[in-house]
DNA sequence: TCGTAAGTTTACCAAATGGTAAAAAAGCGA
DNA sequence: TCGCTTTTTTACCATTTGGTAAACTTACGA
């Protein structure tokens, strides 16, 4: 069999299959963020890419395999603000820092915030079982941290999950929303505007109301 | 000319026409909101509103038609709660209550936020100058009225754009990101849990501190 | 430098899709 | 019931699109 590395299994890939392959990612991420799946096509990704549809598909088995890469690669990347959340740390701050962690990556990774947004806004079709086995467990354990928290009274009481929605919420929102931020904001310095009311929006949530006697 | 009420020019609209147009675009939002744009196909629209595809073919122009007279007929329903919001009542409870109206929109008809979420996210590409010219006045005029309640000191500082970009984000994240909040909650009473908690995220955010002096 | 494997291109194809023409079938006012 | 208009269906069509076959070119270790 003289071809096919778009299987590869388990060979070392070499210098141009690694080039390539984050070249044709690198497009993918660019097309489908803006068209989505079904609006995405192989010949804008080859154009992008600078390469030819054939070669695209001689390093990905196809659309699908390009689109479910891009979309497990990101939900990993997506996940670190709320893995580096410390338990032992001081709650306020811990919270207060991941939020300024997720609006930051809405506006530094503004595309791979759309693309998790489509694929979500469309029942996840491609992504489920990764939803169930990576995020779930992940905020399933942040939930038991926040609830801790809470306990101990260092925390205003809170449902974790809404909380953890709103976060995503309000600060994806910059990224996923874009065009409609930009209608209502003009050319002002949106991010600093955000994330001056996002710091009092979840700070006034979150600051426990002082205990008497 | 023997036929063409795609294009009907002032025409009144005969009873059969009324009632398939309300199907195709019932229909249209149905495939529209779960597939984005250009996820949608024509048959899929015609078997779900359960006719023929010329036939839609003989109601519409064409598929574009179909999506911007969904996506501008929902702008407007879904611009009503903010209008509702009174110059003249109590600042709090005038944005509690958007904030109630907006959560309960996103639970009952969380199609056309899913629709307005796709559009938004691809760009706006059909719904740019709606945007400014029907969207951008009345938040313009919404701010105003909410730097005023600020200036009174009857709302604590907040920007009104912020605000508003807040509100939405969190309450239409619900109907939006409903595949990843089943995953997250479960079966249980998401409804619920939103509404108390958004309760207290605003109420919260947006209660003045008791003046001194 | 030569041979083999890796990588790339050219030329296709079948299916899907938005849309059309024109005939057939209902509706409906007189 | 007749005749005209509105509505619907049948039969197509051109384009787009994901994907393939096979020839051709380049890289690279011996």
């Amino acid at each position: 069999m003289p071809q096919a590395p778009a299987a590869q299994a388990g060979r070392k890939p070499s210098r141009i299959q690694l080039r390539n392959r984050k070249r044709i990612l690198e497009a993918a991420l660019e097309v489908f963020s803006t068209h989505g799946y079904r609006g995405t096509t192989l010949d804008q990704i080859a154009a992008e890419a600078g390469l030819s549809k054939p070669n695209i598909l001689y390093y990905f088995e196809g659309k699908e395999e390009i689109h479910v890469t891009l979309l497990n690669q990101l939900l990993d990347a997506w996940l670190d603000p709320l893995r580096a959340i410390d338990a032992q740390g001081d709650p306020l701050e811990e919270l207060m820092g991941y939020v300024r962690r997720k609006l930051k990556m809405s506006r530094d990774l503004p595309r791979e915030s759309r693309l998790f947004a489509n694929e979500i806004l469309q029942g996840a079709p491609r992504m489920g079982p990764h939803l169930e086995s990576v995020l779930k467990p992940l905020v399933d354990q942040t939930a038991v941290v926040i609830e801790g928290w809470v306990a101990q009274g260092k925390l205003a009481p809170v449902d974790p999950r809404h909380l953890l929605f709103s976060i995503w919420a309000t600060t994806q929102h910059y990224a996923d929303f874009e065009a409609q931020v930009g209608v209502l904001m003009g050319p002002a310095d949106v991010h600093a505007g955000a994330v001056a009311h996002l710091e009092a929006l979840f700070r006034r949530l979150l600051t426990p109301a002082p205990t008497r006697g």
